[in-house]
DNA sequence: CTTCTTACA
DNA sequence: TGTAAGTA
């Protein structure tokens, strides 16, 4: 999950992402004045595109290219980030459930301690981590 | 030399 | 969208 600091890292000038995209400086500044995009700004004021950045711009042209106007494609991008959040909050609210059911088993073991056929928390190699 | 903004075709 | 002009 930590890819995606690396994927929003600023790294390329305009001409790089020109050279990526075969799109023109001219189109790539337009869809950033209509908002399909906003990459990060230098000291400079010298645009600095991510990987997502050309992801985006890629999937920006492909849409245009089949004739998808600036209106349509800020739906596109709408909806791909509701469905990104709405499977987020899927993958999320598993691992809840999950760490609820490991937490039951932890306070059972604890509860009975002496039922048969289980180990002792507080003997073998878990009892490291308690004070004597 | 590359990029930026603004303006016009 | 392309291009020219004047900057940074």
């Amino acid at each position: 999950m930590r890819d995606n600091i690396r994927r929003n890292m600023p790294l390329f000038p305009i001409g790089i992402v020109t050279k990526l995209t075969e799109l023109t400086p001219r189109q790539i500044r337009y869809y950033e004045q209509q908002g399909l995009i906003s990459p990060a700004r230098t000291e400079g004021n010298q645009r600095l595109f991510s990987f997502n950045d050309v992801d985006r711009l890629l999937k920006i042209k492909s849409w245009m290219e089949k004739g998808v106007n600036i209106a349509g494609v800020r739906e596109m991008l709408k909806q791909s980030q509701e469905v990104m959040e709405a499977k987020k909050e899927a993958e999320k609210a598993k691992k809840e459930l999950s760490e609820q059911e490991l937490r039951r088993l932890l306070k059972r073991q604890l509860i009975h301690p002496g039922r048969p056929g289980e180990t002792h928390l507080t003997r073998g190699e878990l009892s490291r981590f308690f004070r004597h």
